[in-house]
DNA sequence: CGTCGGGTTGATAACTTTCAAATTTCGTGG
DNA sequence: CCACGAAATTTGAAAGTTATCAACCCGACG
């Protein structure tokens, strides 16, 4: 299958559009598959070695846990997303990555990647560009649970949640296949699981959005965008093209 | 001065030993220095050129507001800190920075980052700490706002503001100096100020800490750390040491 | 002096959690 | 293909945390 049409390939596609040898410089870095089930860690502390991982299949989360066993998500990713970056350039591992669903995923290794990097100036700065988009979808996180309420808050993260897999071709107009439970949506988005449930169940009622088996489907994009104050542009979608 | 006694000098000195060369280079982006004043905008979403600085002397903030009004900060710095860095890496600025005290900064233009970065592969490993540091507080503090409340929050900033300054030596063993308000507090830690009040108060009582005219004593700093939950290693404070 | 930003406190309201229990869904082994 | 148990969802009631509103105090500063 043509790299560019994996989700790794067409999220760095968004940001400029890959030749020919930098497509076989992708792959090369996209061998090396990795199947996970539920249950496993992919990244942890303390793990034996530095690994990163291009997520080629299935959803998974990135978490800490507290003394008091709370757990706060710190990020959901989805196909073509680059999990573990972080814990490769500093060398600790302060929290945990695990699949949501069954998940593949090519093994990166640190090696490998700075000689890609030396390789492809262009495909390095599209990896800035996937790594500072990370850091605002981290902010804007940040900013939800800070100063959103309950409703806003969940509503935001299913906009957001929409947009990115998007641009990976995971979503049809108005609605998506979503495997997250009520308990990863409340420990992403600082609410119990019940409280969640019952957002979820407002939102139904004020007819903007319905999750159910597994399927989000938008009834009023445009009330639900009014009512987050959702805003796309820190997903930066169209890029800012190279080329 | 000698640049290794700067904030900046001593932030990379802790994680890397600085050569001679190195400190040329280093000194070379540290000049530029610009002054600015309570109210004028460092950095802001719109701003005619792309530019990062490291502070010098001085505290800044970076936040972002809402449709509403409501504001989150995202992060204090201090002097020794690189702001801006993300967004000279996107071309979009979606957030403010804006000096909490009378401040001093170093300009850094992109091209003259690139061309230290190839000059100096270990400086740019450190960048690359400092980089990920950076990216771990902010991941601490999404988990303080989601998963802690709001006295632990409240200790959990002090200490790691603590911890922070002492890396430039701008503490003394159980106090330091600062300038931030209890509406800063508010914003940053998704509060009110109010309330932050009244856990000052609370932690004061509990004869924790004191945060009066400007300066923050700890008391007991073991029963504060316990109380935080903190654990300093995400700070990641004695480098991984490069020679 | 008078004003203004910041700090402090009390009372009330709003939001969210916790606890408990019932119901539904889903994966797996028989 | 069905039955079973575990996991997830759903709802109500009560408790807890934090916000909001309002008032007052204080010190810096023009």
């Amino acid at each position: 299958m043509n790299v560019t049409q994996t989700p790794f390939g067409l999220k760095l596609g968004a940001f400029m559009n890959l030749t020919v040898e930098e497509s076989a410089e992708l792959s090369q870095l996209h061998s090396r598959r990795k199947k996970f089930a539920h249950g496993t860690d992919m990244i942890y502390q303390g793990q034996p070695k530095q690994a990163a991982y291009v997520l080629a299949s299935g959803w998974a989360c990135s978490y800490r846990l507290l003394s008091g066993g709370e757990r706060q998500i710190i990020s959901f990713n989805i196909p073509g997303d680059f999990l573990g970056m972080r814990s490769m350039m500093a060398h600790n591992t302060d929290h945990n990555i695990e699949p949501v669903t069954r998940a593949e995923a090519s093994e990166v290794l640190a090696a490998d990647l700075s000689q890609t990097f030396k390789n492809s100036p262009r495909f390095t700065a599209a990896m800035l560009w996937a790594i500072s988009r990370d850091e605002a979808i981290l902010m804007e996180h940040l900013v939800g649970i800070g100063r959103r309420d309950a409703k806003e808050r969940t509503a935001h993260l299913l906009l957001e949640l929409h947009a990115r897999l998007k641009l990976v071709k995971m979503t049809s107009s108005s609605s998506f296949a979503c495997p997250l439970t009520q308990y990863l949506l409340g420990d992403a988005l600082g609410l119990s699981a019940v409280h969640v449930n019952r957002v979820l169940r407002e939102l139904r009622e004020d007819g903007l959005v319905t999750f159910q088996h597994g399927e989000v489907e938008f009834q009023d994009l445009k009330g639900l965008i009014a009512l987050a104050d959702f805003d796309s542009d820190y997903l930066d979608q169209n890029g800012v093209l190279l080329n």
